[in-house]
DNA sequence: CTAGGGTTAG
């Protein structure tokens, strides 16, 4: 018997490649049946080229039967696939239909539309129902909500729309653009459901977040003899994962057993990732120590789980322990730490990558680090992935444009990140949302919104985070008009419903500006219940405009909703020593010792050459704190020569003796910071710090002051935006 | 000769 372990010379070749009809005689089967038992590339090629020497290629089935292995097998590439393709002097439709599936698997999806449309102008044919599963699914992998619904529409005119196939990847279409309703409504009209229907709404759903509407349909499958298989277990276990109903899962599970389903690799997977947001990694090891097989997901997973409850050991002992190292799992720790409000140690991670050589970075631990450098405002990390990501000629998709920007922004290179965004051939949503955000927090306002105007002359949809962050930049610009319009906007203009954040972006803008009736007006007319943050922009505003019924008001309403929350009543203990109110204030603290809230300390923090030194308020851990605080004192000095006196109102605590005031404020982090950064680092170089809290407003007339007389550019980011300070001013134009 | 649904990281 003839097979690929031959050497393929012994193809025959006695067909006269003149003739151009070709009989499907045994010698063909031969070919065909070779094609089937390839296992390379080279292999293929031969045989391709057998079949151009015979004149087989000719013949429209032979060649679809050989485009479909250049098509579908693991080991050929698209690239030559569509070369083939480009060959076949008329493809028949099922090679049509091949190229399609083939590019809707592909990272672009969009080419099966492309095709598509090359075959409805070019070939005799119409799409039968094998075309639109494949197409639709492209339709899907793109997100696109209007092409889908093309389709779906010439599916109805085609009368192919009782076919389950077609309507089943309908459904799958809907869900995945967020249409959950016209996805249910594909659903309740099919007339013979099998369990794929079923499956696809019930994972829609759970994607979506309507977890009891999965639970629902779970059910239903029950009530209609349906049974469900791995795949509804998956889906439903995610649900569980999602609502962190760890009681459900346990009976998933009993329920997984007594009926019968096969626990295979993925559905082993989606049970783990159960246990560990169910908060049960105990559970997860038992069944992740009896699996027989694993992969990088469940290996993933498991360090996913004891790095997000804090155990970092554990995590990375399992890493050490892997069979390979591979570089998702790396990520996996990196991101978990990123996530977790540990961004020094997702660097000290990504640090021991570096320096490990059996493994390649990629494309998500840049995506990961960079957010922590932004997080940390650690620019030197920052730039060494950016000069990485040219080194390695690692194309810049958008994911990695927007990190980049990102990062630049929020370590005060806005200049690097308009460069980045200027220099990149795409911008999805969130490329543009991220410049916009980077311009805002940069006090750039008028040009964040000119952005938002280039963003839409460019075809792309803004969607709620694009005006969260457009929004933000009228609050810190004082563009109060602006802000009326574009939020008035929202919904009847970009089809974007208001959320919570928009809400409180505009009670912001109004507030800051002094509009506090407008502002109280605003809260009482929305259409959805305050939430804390709207009544922490209330309070906000209240403080700059020392309005302190207004406080107490909104501070209540605050507490009402997040009893925790220690920043509403420092905000207002400072409202009250703003406005003098000192017996308040020691009221206000004693509340607070008694229920134990403690007000966040201060933190800034400043990177020198790669390494990040942070400072309290008070802080003498440093090794150059000796130094730092003998450069303080000559601060002071220089600044009360020069005509500076301290304001104590921006002192949280009740100090009786006024010098004491004055130290307690002298001490205050960011200042040590600067400090050390005047010590430490070349006067041709800004200072960039970054705080945790909001700059107080003394700290920030001194970073001014400092600015001038030192001749020294300083960057302060604080919790809200960026400070730029030089020669005495600063960028904000002290509205913040 | 062809098809649709599933787990992790972002």
């Amino acid at each position: 018997m003839e097979t690929l372990s031959t050497p393929l010379v012994s193809l025959p070749s006695q067909t006269n490649p003149e003739s151009r009809t070709v009989k499907n005689d045994g010698r063909n089967r031969l070919v065909f049946s070779l094609i089937d038992q390839c296992t390379n590339r080279r292999q293929l090629k031969q045989i391709h080229a057998h079949m151009l020497r015979t004149g087989l290629f000719f013949d429209a089935y032979s060649a679809s039967k050989l485009f479909t292995a250049c098509a579908l097998s693991s080991f050929s590439s698209l690239e030559y696939a569509r070369k083939v393709f480009d060959e076949i002097p008329e493809p028949n439709l099922y090679t049509w239909n091949t190229l399609i599936r083939a590019y809707s698997w592909s990272p672009k999806p969009i080419e099966s539309v492309e095709i598509f449309l090359r075959m409805l102008c070019e070939s005799p044919y119409f799409p039968n129902k094998f075309t639109f599963p494949f197409l639709i699914k492209a339709a899907a992998e793109l997100s696109r909500s209007r092409v889908g619904q093309v389709f779906h529409g010439m599916v109805v005119k085609l009368s192919l729309g009782d076919d389950v196939f077609v309507l089943n990847s309908l459904i799958h279409f809907y869900a995945s653009c967020g249409d959950l309703d016209f996805a249910y409504q594909v659903f309740v009209r099919i007339g013979e459901k099998d369990v794929v229907s079923w499956n696809s709404m019930i994972s829609g759903f759970v994607q979506g977040g309507c977890f009891d509407k999965a639970l629902e349909l779970f059910r239903g499958m029950e009530a209609e003899n349906v049974k469900p298989n791995v795949v509804t277990m998956v889906g439903v276990l995610s649900a569980c994962a999602k609502m962190k109903d760890l009681e459900f899962g346990r009976w998933v599970r009993s329920y997984i057993e007594q009926n019968g389903i096969k626990m295979d690799l993925t559905l082993s997977n989606a049970m783990l990732d159960m246990y560990v947001k169910c908060g049960s990694v105990e559970d997860a090891k038992i069944l992740f120590d009896r699996m027989e097989e694993k992969d990088i997901v469940s290996w993933t997973t498991m360090i996913d789980g004891y790095a997000k409850l804090g155990e970092y050991d554990v995590a990375k002992s399992f890493l050490d322990v892997m069979p390979t190292q591979e570089i998702a799992t790396w990520n996996a720790l990196i991101s978990a730490y990123d996530q977790n409000g540990k961004p020094q140690e997702a660097l000290a991670i990504f640090h021991e990558l570096q320096l490990s050589e059996n493994v390649n970075l990629d494309e998500l631990t840049f995506v990961s680090t960079l957010s922590s450098c932004a997080q940390l405002g650690a620019m030197d990390v920052g730039e060494w992935i950016h000069e990485n990501i040219k080194k390695q000629r690692m194309k810049l998709n958008c994911h990695l444009t927007t990190s980049l920007i990102d990062m630049y922004s929020k370590c005060g290179n806005l200049e690097k990140a308009l460069e980045i965004f200027n220099s990149v051939e795409r911008r999805d949503v969130f490329v543009w949302s991220a410049m916009i955000a980077g311009l805002a927090m940069h006090g750039r306002g008028r040009a964040a919104i000119d952005l938002f105007f280039r963003m839409q002359e460019a075809k792309v949809k803004p969607n709620a985070v694009t005006f969260t962050n457009v929004l933000c930049a009228c609050s810190h610009t004082g563009l109060v008009e602006e802000g009326r319009m574009l939020f008035n906007q929202m919904e009847p203009v970009y089809g974007v419903v208001p959320g919570a954040k928009h809400y409180a972006c505009m009670v912001d803008i109004l507030g800051r500006a002094g509009l506090m009736e407008e502002a109280v007006e605003f809260i009482e007319k929305m259409p959805i219940t305050p939430s804390a943050s709207v009544w922490g922009a209330l309070l906000g505003a209240c403080k700059i405009h020392e309005n302190v019924e207004l406080a107490e008001q909104a501070c209540s309403r605050l507490l009402e909703l997040e009893p925790e929350n220690h920043g509403a009543l420092v905000l207002l203990s400072n409202i009250y020593a703003k406005t003098g109110k000192w017996d308040n204030v020691s009221e206000l603290r004693k509340r607070m010792r008694v229920s134990g809230l403690q007000k966040e300390p201060g933190c800034s923090s400043i990177e020198v050459n790669g390494t990040t030194h942070k400072f309290l308020a008070g802080d003498n851990s440093h090794p150059l704190s000796k130094e730092i605080y003998s450069k303080l004192d000559e601060i002071v000095a220089k600044l009360k020569s020069s005509g500076y006196v301290t304001n104590k109102s921006h002192l949280l605590q009740l100090i009786d003796e006024e010098n004491m005031k004055e130290q307690a404020l002298n001490l205050h982090s960011e200042k040590l910071a600067i400090a050390f950064g005047l010590i430490s680092t070349n006067p041709s170089q800004p200072i960039r710090i970054v705080k945790n809290l909001r700059v107080c407003g003394d700290c920030h007339s001194v970073a001014k002051l400092i600015s001038k007389l030192y001749d020294r550019e300083i960057l302060l980011r604080d919790r809200y935006r960026f400070h730029h300070f030089s020669g005495g001013y600063c960028s904000c134009m002290d509205y913040w």
